[in-house]
DNA sequence: TGATTTTTGTTCATGCTTGTACTTTATTGT
DNA sequence: ACAATAAAGTACAAGCATGAACAAAAATCA
């Protein structure tokens, strides 16, 4: 036998992580589905909110929060300034940056896919008491910080 | 003001949730670094594990499992195949199907990427009590739970 | 000031995932 | 047994995300 003591499925946290990945996948493609009716995709709604709490936020400042690279924020960006949800404008002390803006239209489409994702979210977590879902964001909040210092050491180690 | 207290960010659930997500976000970008050098990616992984687990599954069957089309395994087995890692064998009984194995290679593969997943687990997880760990699986079941109940809600929309 | 380095954003080639249409084989119903 | 339906797998085109190479502007610093 496999001394099956150690194959990763025995261990309580993995399982857990497990548990955590796959909840995480299924929420996206419930969200992908409810969002379809808004002709948005998760990607969009991440942007949407946060140029709805950030204002004015630039492309780069985006990107980093948003986890993804400058690239991907150069190819989404234009296809929704298109459609006429955002609008980027130059700043005007440095001719670099694109500053971002929602429309009234990125506002409208903005508060209906929060209302959809919130809605979502409730219903799924339900079940789960507030205490525990406190609990649960104090875990993550320690899981983050310890994933950023990974990322932070393997990017250290590279340069 | 815009009645704070309806704002998405402002919900304890939709706060936990965001933290959740934001944290599968990170972890798989550090796994994909570590699996680099082994050559394979969080996909790959994935499916080493269920043959791991599960030897002789058909590809339908895995892809269930995975929670992605049976295209993206038409896609990526065959590369696996051609890389040594695995093996596809005709079912004797059903013509249509081809069932799943790993090589003796795909075995030692898979045995270095779950030490690495496990030890990268282990690690980040490892400022959250065992007790916490298991708390925040049973929470993850129940959502994970409630997600499908509602995955198979709009497949039957559908319908 | 002038040269070097950083920063911001874009472009392009690559790879992954998805959905749809299709082929082959089993199963079901009459 | 035969026709209709369902299931397993494949092929292909489209959409996204990524990283590297690049251009323009700003900051550093000598």
């Amino acid at each position: 036998m496999n001394k099956n003591q150690s194959l990763p499925w025995d261990h309580p946290r993995f399982r857990s992580w497990v548990a955590v990945a796959r909840a995480c996948q299924l929420m996206q493609t419930v969200l992908t589905r409810e969002l379809a009716e808004l002709d948005i995709k998760p990607p969009h709604l991440d942007i949407l909110v946060n140029l709805y709490r950030f204002e004015g936020i630039s492309q780069q400042e985006l990107a980093r929060k948003l986890l993804v690279g400058r690239s991907n924020m150069s190819m989404t960006l234009p296809q929704m300034e298109k459609r006429g949800l955002i609008e980027r404008r130059g700043d005007s002390r440095d001719k670099r940056v694109l500053r971002l803006f929602l429309t009234a239209e990125g506002r409208r489409i903005a508060a209906q896919a929060m209302a959809i994702q919130t809605s979502l979210i409730e219903r799924t977590l339900s079940s789960t008491p507030i205490e525990q879902c406190t609990a649960l964001a104090e875990s993550m909040e320690k899981i983050i910080l310890a994933l950023q210092a990974e990322a932070a050491d393997e990017a250290a180690e590279s340069a």
